[in-house]
DNA sequence: AGCACGCCGACT
DNA sequence: GTCGGCGTGCTC
């Protein structure tokens, strides 16, 4: 389709941007190789040049005038057709633009757009110009040649600067052009070799090098070792400058030449034999093949431990030897840890890891190998992963299938990496397995709906037995003030037992409400963002307080700026405080942080995990993050400070959370012995949860859940869609939601919740109104889904109501 | 998204 | 008066 004469006249181009719909543009003649997929300049707006992607060719003129296509950046088509169905479907079914979701999928290098620069005509300021700001303007663009708005608006204010560039243009002092932004470039390598006919070492007379002694020094160097050398070897080990090379290249004594480097080529060791099966797994492997036979999407419940990996691994063996692709979508954090290493040891230079920090030059490589489908089969990545163009894919395994990090929150597409999924495998005829020790409610009840097959793997492989689970009344200890750096006796004494015996112990806190904040211990003032109703977070070793929201922060004045007085106090704990407390009553220990702040930086997140399997630390204290993915034989202990604020949180999912949660930190302990221990630290340890949890049961607490949310109405039973509305003024917020809900009040199949204000009702300047939409789980989703559009779109257009920031979010999470 | 245009309050 | 902020509409 895409090699032949053009025989449509006008494509449709999808912009990366949020305007709804499609654009029109004509083909000009002489263009051959448009196809559905091509991703193509185009001319937007007054000079803007945009990167496309063309959905569709067609010979339908518009009853307006259109542009034509500026270029078409790749012969082939970037994009594939199942791709932008795919697109299509996730634009319709998340209520956003196909540009929001296009630019989502595509990697940020294919997304060019122009900038615009401005050049001095002249080389001189003109006497005439008798305006002091324009000539100080001209000043600056002459000594630079060439200047981005962005960087002048530094001199100037826009409002100022666009006038004065007005003036200038008009005068022919400046010119103005649009330059397309750096395209993306190979990675290229020069290489030298000796051009044999003249430089032979034979044929060279030597005193005509007399007077050249480093270009003499070069010949040597290549008639020491034959053939080809990089360029920057043979200045090294000539030791010579680039000049001199030059000027052998000039004479044509050297051949200089240029080859495209693989980026994306690693050093692999010789792949592993798979591994071999228990009887069990065998058994399950062949459920599952069975299950796929019927295009069944499986759910894979498996303990922790049980083995799941090396079902996938077999799994994914039998998909590539069909010539297939499989792509392994695993929750954020697990991606820089050792399962990925596994998975490279089994599959070697196959597997391709999509991860956020491999660089954007790679990203395109990879896209365009996953698309020829040459060499990669095994493709891991997070939830973009989903966004690939797959030549031929075979199937799709979500680890962690219940994992939080699979839904976008903000911005557009708000999707569901694991629900995209199934659509995405029926485009491509391909299998989903979804695997979990603690499966999703939305998973078991699709499976009861018998839309999913559900295999289990229940028992323990190798030696592993289940941990013993303590609870502690947490209020009783701290009633009897024998709390000390937030550990009851029980956990305390536990932790020295286990250090006593050389172990290492993990210690973990929830994030949520408890950051360290100041407070006034003289007037009780806590010093708040300007921007967000939230408290500032207290950070001890650089001494500011910050905003978790945007970013706001200050530096502490050790004040209270409401009365003056010098007794500020630090409340709430957060993983610093209790590192920094434990330490003193554990002098001795090695304790170290695992939480965003401790790994923010590059590598950080490696080097601690290093650190702590090496055992370099004895106690790891940290948020979320320790209960993804980390394996480490030496931990017999794991200690939850405080369950209270998991389960307390008000969302209906809150309990299936701290269940998931708790059970995912409960896997920490005693993976490699039979003694594990988990000691849990609650000021509500007849908490339902916690009893389910003690009794080890996941499956009798997501019957009593389901149950809970089938009486209440809420999700795997109703599908929910959030709306948030956000304003600068808190009325024009409230009245738009109020619009909002009266008008969603007359949708039948739809029940309206709220509106309300959510627990931070201001964020970033911006007051936040939400409304809950609960649809039957039968209804008409698409009639419903368009008529809340249309009730959104009135709103939009409702006087004082236009500047209303209004998101959708289907299936919140 | 980015940008131009036009309205409106607030100051040299 | 006009500067600069903000709301609004439009882009093939």
């Amino acid at each position: 389709m895409t090699d032949k004469k053009r025989t449509k006249k006008f494509a449709e181009v999808i912009l990366p941007l949020a305007a709804e719909g499609t654009f029109t543009y004509k083909i000009p003649y002489d263009f051959n190789y448009v196809g559905v997929g091509s991703r193509v300049l185009v001319n937007f707006g007054k000079q803007k040049m945009y990167a496309g992607i063309v959905r569709a060719l067609h010979n339908n003129a518009p009853g307006y005038n259109t542009k034509p296509l500026s270029d078409v950046l790749e012969k082939d088509p970037v994009v594939p057709e199942i791709s932008l169905k795919f697109w299509e479907w996730m634009a319709e079914y998340y209520m956003c633009t196909l540009g929001e979701v296009c630019e989502a999928a595509l990697p940020a290098m294919f997304k060019i757009h122009s900038e615009t620069r401005i050049f001095a005509i002249e080389k001189t300021v003109p006497e005439s110009l008798d305006q002091d700001e324009a000539r100080t303007l001209l000043q600056i663009i002459i000594a630079h040649q060439e200047m981005r708005i962005k960087e002048l608006l530094t001199h100037f204010s826009s409002h100022k600067l666009m006038r004065l560039i007005k003036t200038l243009t008009a005068e022919k002092y400046i010119g103005i052009r649009e330059a397309v932004s750096e395209q993306y470039k190979p990675k290229v390598t020069r290489t030298l070799r000796l051009n044999y006919n003249l430089a032979a070492k034979g044929n060279v007379d030597l005193k005509e090098l007399k007077r050249a002694p480093a270009q003499k020094k070069v010949l040597e160097y290549f008639w020491k070792a034959q053939g080809a050398a990089a360029r920057k070897a043979v200045k090294e080990g000539a030791g010579v400058s680039d000049a001199v090379l030059k000027s052998l290249i000039d004479k044509g004594w050297l051949i200089e030449e240029e080859y495209v480097v693989d980026r994306l080529a690693e050093q692999v060791a010789d792949p592993e034999p798979l591994p071999q099966l228990s009887a069990k797994q065998h058994e399950v492997f062949e459920t599952i093949l069975s299950e796929w036979e019927k295009q069944k999407p499986t759910l894979l419940y498996g303990v922790t431990s049980s083995g799941k990996t090396e079902v996938y691994f077999h799994l994914i063996s039998r998909i590539i030897q069909e010539g297939k692709q499989a792509l392994v979508l695993l929750p954020e954090i697990a991606l820089t840890g050792q399962l990925v290493h596994r998975f490279r040891k089994v599959f070697g230079e196959k597997v391709a890891v999509y991860h956020s920090r491999i660089h954007a030059a790679q990203r395109i490589e990879m896209w365009h190998d996953v698309r020829k489908g040459e060499r990669f089969q095994v493709i891991i990545g997070p939830r973009s992963a989903i966004f690939l163009p797959y030549k031929n894919l075979g199937c799709i395994i979500v680890d962690e299938e219940h994992d939080r990090s699979y839904k976008q929150q903000d911005p557009a597409p708000r999707y569901n990496a694991r629900d995209a999924a199934i659509v995405l495998s029926n485009l491509y005829k391909a299998n989903v397995l979804m695997g979990t020790a603690t499966p999703s409610l939305e998973s078991l009840a699709n499976h009861k709906a018998k839309k999913y097959a559900l295999v289990k793997l229940v028992e323990r492989f190798g030696a592993f037995t289940h941990p013993e689970i303590v609870i502690v009344d947490y209020a009783k200890w701290w009633r009897r003030r024998k709390v000390r750096a937030h550990l009851t006796p029980v956990l305390l004494n536990a932790v020295e037992e286990e250090l006593g015996a050389g172990r290492q112990v993990i210690l973990f806190q929830n994030r949520r409400g408890f950051s360290p904040y100041l407070q006034c211990f003289d007037c009780g003032h806590i010093p708040v963002c300007p921007h967000c109703d939230v408290r500032l977070t207290y950070h001890k070793r650089d001494n500011r307080l910050v905003c978790h929201y945007c970013g706001f922060s200050v530096r502490n004045a050790g004040k209270c700026v409401e009365c003056g007085n010098v007794n500020m106090k630090t409340m709430g704990f957060g993983t610093e405080k209790i590192e920094e407390e434990l330490q003193v009553i554990l002098p001795d220990a090695r304790i170290a942080r695992f939480d965003q702040d401790a790994t923010r930086r590059k590598n950080s997140h490696e080097r601690i995990i290093g650190q702590f399997d090496q055992g370099e630390i004895d106690i790891l204290v940290g948020t979320q993050m320790v209960t993804k993915g980390l394996d480490f034989r030496n931990v017999n202990l794991v200690g939850v400070l405080n369950a209270d604020n998991l389960f307390s949180f008000p969302d209906f999912r809150s309990f299936e959370r701290s269940m998931q949660l708790l059970m995912q930190v409960a896997g920490r302990a005693g993976r490699h012995a039979d003694n594990g221990r988990v000691i849990i630290q609650t000021s509500q340890p007849e908490h339902s949860v916690i009893s389910y949890l003690q009794e080890g049961n996941y499956g009798v607490f997501a019957e009593q859940e389901l149950q809970q949310r089938y009486q209440f109405a809420y999700p795997p039973f109703t599908r929910i869609l959030a709306v948030t509305l956000k304003h600068k003024k808190y009325d024009v917020c409230k009245r738009a939601a109020n619009m909002l809900a009266a008008a969603c009040k007359k949708i039948s199949g739809l029940q309206v919740l709220g509106p309300q204000a959510p627990v931070i009702g201001r964020i970033q300047t911006y007051y936040i109104m939400e409304l809950t939409l609960k649809m039957e789980r039968s209804a008409q989703t698409l009639e419903i889904k368009s008529a809340v559009n249309n009730a959104i779109a009135k709103v939009r257009q409702a006087e004082g109501l236009k500047s209303v920031i209004i998101n959708p979010d289907m299936d919140p999470y």
